[in-house]
RNA sequence: CGGGGCGUAGCGCAGCCUGGUAGCGCACCUGCCUUGGGCGCAGGGGGUCGUAGGUUCAAAUCCUAUCGCCCCGACCA
């Protein structure tokens, strides 16, 4: 029998000055987490109850599809160079030696050690696929630990990875992470969104993310009002609303104007009397181009173009240029490739780049709402002069096209056409496809059927399990506290006598708890010597979905059960109480 | 890493400007009282004022350095 007078159960009425987020307070308030250091936090008991049950979902419905593995959290340094990722982390990652010197890194993901394990053992087709997964605690050193447990430095994540003899193979446990997440999700009481996301840098061909629509996310979702499409703002896209091309103006050949001190988008616009609609944007950048061979990184010119009143999406970008890093032109950068101050930019009298792979000439990209756009206005490379007549192909040849536009709450469904909003979230889940990447660089060969060698495919998976929890309460609270769906709730319900010095009262409730705990009820008896007000305001706040009032109706042979999240109370028979909850908790049965 | 803020009792805060050896509310302990929404009364315990150095007869208070925490930004396969 659970009491909470035996228990630590630290509940605060106010919250710490520092949390911001509704789940830090309350979390910190219930007594579930205390700080440790900035984005470390220990968990309590009922916090880590709570957490014992969200992995107990997440393990059961993973055990349907997936083998329990534990891997190491330390790994040694040569791993992590075999994939490149020992610099790749860079800041990020946690790194320590032994004492003989060598070094070693406190694991952020687990791609290396799995992958490790299938290049030694694996050997045959005959033994794929495999999907392994592990429920471990993650390390990794964020820049800005923020949100409470939203954004940590030690996190316990379910990870799970899966070969795969070809592609086809990949899609099939890719599908069934997909669905596992489902559950998982559904069985945690969430709410919850898959977004198509950007599948980085890495040769990823697909990923989906589960995001949970929250104030306190740090992500931003694109969604449809009408239809089911949703997808990440790094990925999302938009119908535009067809645009009137200007009229060529003279002989419809690239027309110098002078624009004089006019440089912003907006200041030539009004100038020459046109929308910013059918004005061309262009950003200088530079990125850092790795030779393969040499290592060494040598500058490259990257000139964007864009329709003047849009932005430009970086992770857009980044996909773009192949992960390259890249950084704003610096003036002496501009001027050497444009002969011209900023603010007069334009894609006109340069000899653009073919293709990526094209010697050293600069690169240009042309977002895709440009294309068979007709008479834009562009800067001309001069001081206060812009170009009219500007026309994608016909004036110059874009090295390649992209979509690089940040999407715009408002805009038009690509799949419908209704309005898009745009939503901060909180992200619980993440699949992707993988393909090759560590099977190439760390060595994994199987044989095929012909005997022939090949590489498999893998997909990884992660769900973050304090993010389960801290998005329940996210989506679950108000001014009391919050309430958590029993499945993991660190107690199903609390049974309250108003007053433990009425033998009575105290006698019953007592009766009650462990009839309930006997019936296979998680019940938490609070026989603290303490006014009701005290204990009613502390069960509202600690997560508890049911409460049973045990008082003076006892005299009459009822108690009151109250539902956290509604609110709503109805008396129940003492003596038919188990029988209440397995109706209302356990119907199926 | 850039910008801002804060470190005084378990939690929330005042005191600092104008130096004189620390206070309030809640929590905690004891007793009485009370028992349906953080009751009441009385008594009590607890703080090297983040740390180190400096100025001064005297430093929570002024100066310097440093550490930590929070927020905004950058960053986040």
């Amino acid at each position: 029998m659970h009491r909470w007078s035996e228990l630590f159960i630290p509940t605060l009425r106010e919250a710490p000055a520092d949390a911001e987020v509704a789940s830090h307070k309350f979390l910190v308030r219930a007594g579930y987490v205390r700080q440790l250091a900035a984005g470390i936090y220990s968990y309590l008991f009922m916090g880590q109850r709570s957490f014992n049950k969200i992995m107990n979902i997440v393990r059961q419905e993973m055990d349907t599809i997936g083998q329990e593995f534990f891997l190491p959290a330390i790994h040694p340094r040569e791993l992590w160079e075999e994939s490149g990722r020992w610099t790749v982390m860079g800041q990020n990652m946690f790194r320590l030696k032994d004492r003989k010197g060598a070094e070693l890194a406190l694991g952020m993901t687990h791609e290396e050690v799995m992958t490790d394990i299938a290049r030694k053992e694996l050997r045959s087709y005959k033994q794929l696929p495999q999907i392994w997964y592990q429920i471990q605690t993650k390390f990794r050193d964020e820049p800005r630990p923020r949100s409470g447990l939203l954004r940590v430095r030690q996190f316990i994540m379910k990870d799970s990875y899966s070969f795969d003899i070809d592609a086809a193979g990949l899609d099939v446990s890719y599908k069934k992470h997909y669905d596992v997440y489902c559950r998982i999700f559904d069985r945690c009481g969430l709410k919850y969104m898959v977004v198509e996301a950007h599948s980085g840098a890495m040769g990823g061909s697909l990923s989906h993310e589960f995001m949970v629509r929250t104030p306190a996310g740090e992500d931003l979702i694109v969604s449809c009002e009408k239809c089911n499409y949703a997808a990440n703002m790094e990925k999302a896209t938009s119908q535009l609303e067809a645009v009137d091309d200007l009229k060529p103006e003279g002989d419809g050949k690239p027309l110098l104007v002078h624009t004089p001190g006019q440089k912003t988008i907006e200041d030539v616009a009004r100038y020459l009397g046109v929308s910013p609609k059918n004005k061309i944007k262009t950003l200088a950048l530079m990125a850092n181009e790795v030779d393969g061979k040499s290592g060494k990184a040598k500058p490259r010119a990257v000139i964007l173009l864009m329709r003047g009143d849009h932005q430009m999406n970086e992770a857009k970008l980044s996909s773009a240029v192949g992960g390259l890093e890249t950084r704003p032109m610096q003036e002496e950068e501009i001027v050497a490739l444009f002969h011209s101050p900023a603010g007069f930019l334009g894609p006109i009298g340069i000899d653009w780049a073919k293709s990526l792979d094209d010697g050293d000439k600069p690169i240009l990209i042309v977002d895709e709402a440009l294309k068979g756009r007709k008479n834009l206005i562009s800067g001309a490379n001069k001081q206060d002069y812009h170009v009219k007549n500007v026309t994608p192909e016909g004036s110059f040849h874009p090295t390649a096209y992209a979509d690089l536009r940040s999407v715009v709450a408002g805009e038009a469904c690509p799949n419908c056409g209704a309005p898009l909003r745009i939503d901060t979230a909180v992200e619980i889940g993440h699949i992707f496809k993988l393909g090759y990447k560590y099977s190439e660089s760390m060595g994994t060969r199987v044989l095929d059927r012909n005997g022939k060698e090949v590489m498999p495919i893998m997909g990884c998976y992660g769900i973050g399990i304090e993010r389960i929890l801290t998005a329940i309460v996210e989506q679950n609270n108000d001014e009391n506290g919050f309430w958590l769906p029993p499945q993991v709730a660190p107690f199903e319900v609390v049974v309250v006598p108003t007053n433990v010095s009425d033998d009575k009262i105290r006698t019953t409730a007592e009766d009650i708890a462990h009839r309930m705990e006997a019936a296979g009820f998680e019940v938490l008896l609070d026989d603290r010597d303490e006014r009701p007000g005290v204990k009613f305001k502390d069960a509202d706040l600690v997560g508890i979905p049911f409460r049973v009032n045990v008082g003076k109706k006892v005299t009459e042979g009822t108690v009151e059960v109250v539902q956290r999240s509604t609110r709503e109370m109805r008396d129940a028979s003492i003596s038919a109480i188990t029988e209440y909850f397995q109706n209302l908790l356990r119907p199926a049965l």
